[in-house]
DNA sequence: GTCTTCCATCGAAGAATGTCAATACAGGAA
DNA sequence: TTCCTGTATTGACATTCTTCGATGGAAGAC
């Protein structure tokens, strides 16, 4: 048999950014918690595709301030946008968002393993 | 114009358990840091979809006992996979795993909002 | 055997995050 | 105006995460 070579394997330097990198896990970090995820499901079921802020509380078990300060976090990393209505506050789903974070998982014309932001595909541009 | 009802909306209980959640959350919680996210786009830029460790370090600009743990959770998160190989070891992607993901965050059937992990569709399940 | 290289683990410091009680703010009703 | 209700902000605490130096283990070269 063949030895091994003495380098492991031939360098390729990869095109993603450090602020591209920083971006999309700002976007992911958003999504990497269970209360917020909850509240974007529940969002994204509703038939009118929006939802006060009154239910969030019961259907998390957390205290009414926790669920403003996720809400803000989703705000901020606009995966949902806010709108006031009289004394309640309405949040729905921003679909591009969602979509580009899917993007950046997507497997980028026909490369095998699964994508995750392809280096000249420059996925993680379309985030903002 | 008629005046605003005494409640906000009509509650939808929602599907999503917080055992789904969490699960989910864990799974992109380990997408969420820049520098996990360019191992993972390193690798997948590799042509024969594998990179060594080696390589880790310079790309990151972080100490070695740094990457490794960067690794250890990806490895642990399922995102990866490892292989010895003499003195080096080879990481390559799962791509069910990155797939599940991007499930998680597709808009099931043709419901408005951008998705997130339907709750009658359980995606989140497809993740272990 | 020893030496060297590559990678993982341990232990600790600092930063970031999740949570809640208390408080402040905004809008409608009386 | 005052009161009440729904939501946001503040401040504090506990937990988790990121990072690195020091150390340990595995595999090949000698």
């Amino acid at each position: 048999m063949e030895s091994q070579s003495k380098t492991c394997c031939p360098m390729l330097q990869s095109g993603m950014r450090q602020a591209d990198a920083e971006q999309l896990a700002a976007a992911f970090k958003a999504l990497a918690d269970p209360a917020r995820l909850r509240v974007l499901n529940f969002i994204a079921s509703q038939p009118d595709g929006e939802a006060c802020v009154c239910h969030f509380t019961d259907l998390l078990g957390l205290a009414q301030p926790t669920v403003s300060h996720h809400l803000r976090l989703l705000y901020e990393a606009g995966l949902v946008d806010r709108e006031r209505r009289g004394t309640w506050v309405y949040y729905r789903i921003v679909p591009q968002r969602i979509a580009a974070l899917r993007g950046a998982l997507a497997t980028p014309g026909t490369r095998r393993g699964g994508g995750v932001a392809s280096p000249t595909g420059r996925t993680a541009a379309n985030l903002r």
